[in-house]
DNA sequence: CTTGAAAAATTTAAGAA
DNA sequence: TTCTTAAATTTTTCAAG
């Protein structure tokens, strides 16, 4: 069932080349990996197979699109049992403001990056999250003031 | 200068679809969005240009490529100053692992998303932002167990 | 696993509306 | 701004090494 970890050096390039960008043509990406086009593609099709590759996203600058705020929430439950933590994230991931949910060690429970038009709106967004059947303790909300790095992809050279 | 704000409804469906699917044909695009393929790489230019669309990026699944420890931290500096701030956004961002940065309200400072090849080099990191000419006060790790959500593009329909 | 060539499909620029 | 047309480029398949 599972062929993986046969990840050779160019199986490497082409993944760090196309998590930041994710346009090129195969054509070059070929070149910049040193094999021919049709070989590139074969291994890229098979990266995206194996679901190590994809999906392709576009980021867009949301700041110059519209106004919005991001707010970083950190979750503390009422109960650490099993249920009470896929209850919650169940709830957490069917709100589309919530871009993500993390599940730390610590102080708290959860992490989520919220991103809502105002902040009525992010209010209205807490409120849920506060709903008594969710099992949410404390919600702690920290507006982002300034986001000075953004992701850009893994250090693959650092990780693998 | 400024010649924004021109953003028609097929415009946000351009950046609505790419958002989620960005090695998407200009064809099928053109398609989607019912306009001829070359009226819809205009459109798609001319978002780029105006810094509205882009970077585009290929997810990759981590997890399976190989083992890391993500974690999350919650920074505090000891001055509050405005120099202060932009000489540990700097630090911070010189940091490969680091991949994100956000400067936030509240009680924390500053929130960081790193990523690792171990424990044993997470703390190499956590020495880093601790090195006394950066001017933190306080640093908590909070390592991440699970995602439960990841992020997949804003929600652009809500936002605009 | 690779190459290289051919066929299919796409991108892109130019001209007309 | 849009579309249509056509050329340039790219993707994709496939026979062969």
């Amino acid at each position: 069932m599972n062929d993986e970890q046969k990840l050779d050096r160019i199986d490497r390039k082409i993944l760090s080349i196309l998590q930041s960008n994710a346009r090129i043509s195969n054509q070059q990406l070929s070149e910049e990996v040193g094999l021919s086009p049709s070989s590139c593609l074969k291994r890229t099709r098979r990266l995206e197979d194996a679901g190590l590759l994809g999906p392709y996203l576009a980021s867009i600058n949301l700041d110059s699109l519209c106004r919005s705020v991001t707010v970083l929430a950190t979750v503390v439950l009422k109960d650490h049992t099993k249920e009470a933590f896929i209850a919650f994230q169940k709830h957490a991931n069917s709100i589309p403001e919530v871009l993500e949910c993390y599940m730390v060690s610590g102080s708290f429970d959860f992490f989520l990056r919220i991103v809502a038009a105002d902040m009525n709106s992010y209010n209205h967004i807490n409120d849920r999250l506060l709903d008594s059947d969710v099992g949410v303790l404390k919600v702690s909300s920290h507006v982002v003031l300034n986001q000075s790095k953004s992701f850009e992809g893994f250090p693959l050279e650092r990780l693998l």
